[in-house]
DNA sequence: GCCAACGTTGGC
DNA sequence: GCCAACGTTGGC
């Protein structure tokens, strides 16, 4: 059964990993989301060739800075599991996982960045409810409405 | 660098 | 199950 196109906003530090760092790449597994809503975003709701925001925080001028697509099926994150790496989980086993990631694939960037700022000026049109600007949400991965998406993009 | 807001951990 | 302490996020 096919569902219809979901819409995503997914936030990183371009000192970690930029729009410019997936679009070398192409695609990208989104590894090191400690935060169990985010998980389960990934894990229970995100389908291949839903529409991504890529969002840069922790920056000069946070904002989105550019479109990306899932790209790939949820699948169990491989950094959980290594000792060596900094979002190694204890208690994280093969057999129950207990972090999920998907891939995340490059589309384009914007021609614009649309700053936080700015969207916090449309907080009326986009709705009391949007995560990004929602007081004290700090969610690195959260839905984004078609409509809110189609809004968004246009300011661009 | 500061700090508010939030999530997680662990003692009890 | 409560809640204080601690760690993290992320704007500014």
């Amino acid at each position: 059964m096919t569902t219809r196109k979901r819409y995503w906003l997914m936030k990183s530090e371009p000192n970690d990993f930029s729009i410019d760092d997936l679009e070398r790449v192409g695609t990208e597994p989104w590894t090191g989301v400690r935060n169990y809503q985010a998980r389960n975003f990934m894990r229970d709701s995100m389908q291949v060739g839903d529409g991504v925001l890529f969002y840069h925080s922790n920056t000069e001028v946070p904002g989105i800075y550019g479109i990306a697509e899932v790209a790939g099926a949820p699948h169990p994150d491989p950094t959980q599991f290594k000792k060596k790496s900094k979002y190694f989980d204890a208690k994280a086993s093969h057999e129950e996982p207990r972090w999920f990631l998907i891939d995340v694939g490059f589309v384009r960037k914007l021609e614009r960045p649309i700053p936080l700022e700015e969207i916090r000026s449309h907080a009326d049109r986009l709705g009391e409810d949007f995560a990004l600007i929602r007081k004290g949400s700090r969610l690195s991965v959260l839905p984004v409405t078609a409509a809110q998406w189609k809004y968004l993009l246009a300011l661009e």
